[in-house]
DNA sequence: AGGTGATTATTCGTATACAGTTTTCGAAAT
DNA sequence: ATTTCGAAAACTGTATACGAATAATCACCT
């Protein structure tokens, strides 16, 4: 499943353009009423969001235009809104997510040690009953998942979970800020996913979290998604270690 | 001059055509191997931080693009960006200035309080030597337009002065999230600036981050940045404040 | 005379088409 | 067999055209 070309090319456009345009057009809760550019927008958000676009991945607008059953123009116009949000980076082949070297995945780690701690504050202040047991819910899962040894699984649920604490933070652009950078947090993570070393760490800092979160605790839900952040750059500095003494690339695919 | 149409309604095609097209494609120092979209965009990015924008004025694709002399689409490309980064606000009937949320603006600013003191930190840190002495200028021309009375003038010195020590910020991913939001950030400034009560304050302090810059103090340069915004976010509630006791929204026109 | 409905006009959104540019693949020659 | 040159394919940018939606104006009815 390593391709080197867009994932578009290889499904059915029929299939996927009935299933988005239903799920895009019938479903008035999500894009309300929103534009045929805005609806591609958001969904590609999401797929990126949820890392299911490969670093080698090429979007491009006519084969997004295909798959959603529309002309090239409303896909260009989200292409080209998702590569100045930062989502995407233009090049004269496409658009691919934007690769990430070392130095930028710790200017990352420097950004979220800044926002994070208010986000997280502000999230135990906001976070309603409803969310905070999904939340609960999604934690178990996460430790189900790693005592299975279910590493796709745990991804999803860590994802889960950021994004449910994360989209309860009422600075929409604080919010929105930590969104964008939501891409290279999914990639550093997959790197760490990778040593199963590292899953207890992950699991027990969310669930220090959570505590924090269930208490309404707003001071120690700074100090501790702080700690988190640390935790994650110094996991993430040993597997960089670990890479470069192996010389080994492969190990940065998504598995 | 209280228009109620576009400007451009009123304004020769041919002219303007003749004299933007040069003005674009002539000059390679400033637009340089940018699309005609990019070119658009940054002469009407140019008009709206003149303030030759009225708050009732629409722009239109159509004249737009009736203006420079191309179709729709690049015209329409250029303001659906500047839709997208805030400098407009879509509406059925044209783009117009965005009505700023005051929601929103506290909340910029609670991301700048987070984000800037460390940015100022880094950029004590980086900047050259040249790059000093052109902030030095550039804070001379903000205090002789101040004198003036010049507000068009002091409104650019103070986006070149932050331009200035923002582009040396050595973090390349905090660097592009304030330049994200220098679009918001200038238009809590146009409001700001109305009021010549607030110009003193404005280059007073950017005069104390600039001495922090010239004595490579990182730690005098992140709390004078901070100390900065604090000043700018009650300059803004003043106005703001103002605003609501008269509400009269010609006082928010641009005098 | 005032209100309500319809019609018209304006503008946005989308589709199709075309030109320019770059990349890649293949063929031929050394 | 390798390298280089050319051609074709693909992608982007731009132009023109058409359909849909919304707002404004006018006419008709009360």
């Amino acid at each position: 499943m390593f391709r080197s070309r867009s994932v578009y090319d290889f499904l059915p456009p029929q299939r996927n353009l009935g299933k988005n345009l239903t799920d895009l057009k019938s479903s008035s809760n999500s894009g309300v009423g929103q534009n045929t550019s805005a609806q591609i927008h958001d969904v590609l958000v999401g797929r990126i969001q949820k890392g299911e676009l490969g670093l080698k991945d090429r979007l491009v607008d006519t084969a997004v235009a295909a798959e959603f059953g529309v002309s090239r123009m409303p896909a260009r116009d989200a292409l080209m809104r998702l590569a100045h949000e930062g989502y995407l980076e233009p090049s004269t082949k496409g658009f691919t997510l934007p690769r990430i070297d070392h130095q930028e995945i710790l200017e990352i780690f420097d950004l979220r040690r800044l926002l994070e701690p208010r986000a997280a504050a502000l999230s135990a202040q906001s976070l309603s009953e409803v969310e905070i047991l999904l939340l609960e819910a999604t934690l178990k899962d996460a430790r189900f998942a790693m005592e299975e040894g279910d590493q796709e699984n745990l991804f999803r649920a860590c994802e889960t979970f950021r994004n449910g604490w994360v989209n309860a933070v009422s600075n929409s652009s604080l919010r929105k800020t930590l969104q964008r950078y939501m891409t290279q947090v999914q990639a550093v993570r997959m790197m760490t996913f990778a040593d199963p070393e590292n899953h207890p760490i992950i699991v027990e800092g969310n669930a220090r979290l959570f505590e924090a979160f269930r208490q309404r605790d707003a001071v120690a839900a700074s100090d501790r998604i702080l700690r988190f952040v640390f935790d994650g750059e110094a996991a993430y500095l040993a597997a960089h270690e670990e890479a470069q003494k192996h010389k080994t690339p492969s190990a940065a695919r998504n598995g």
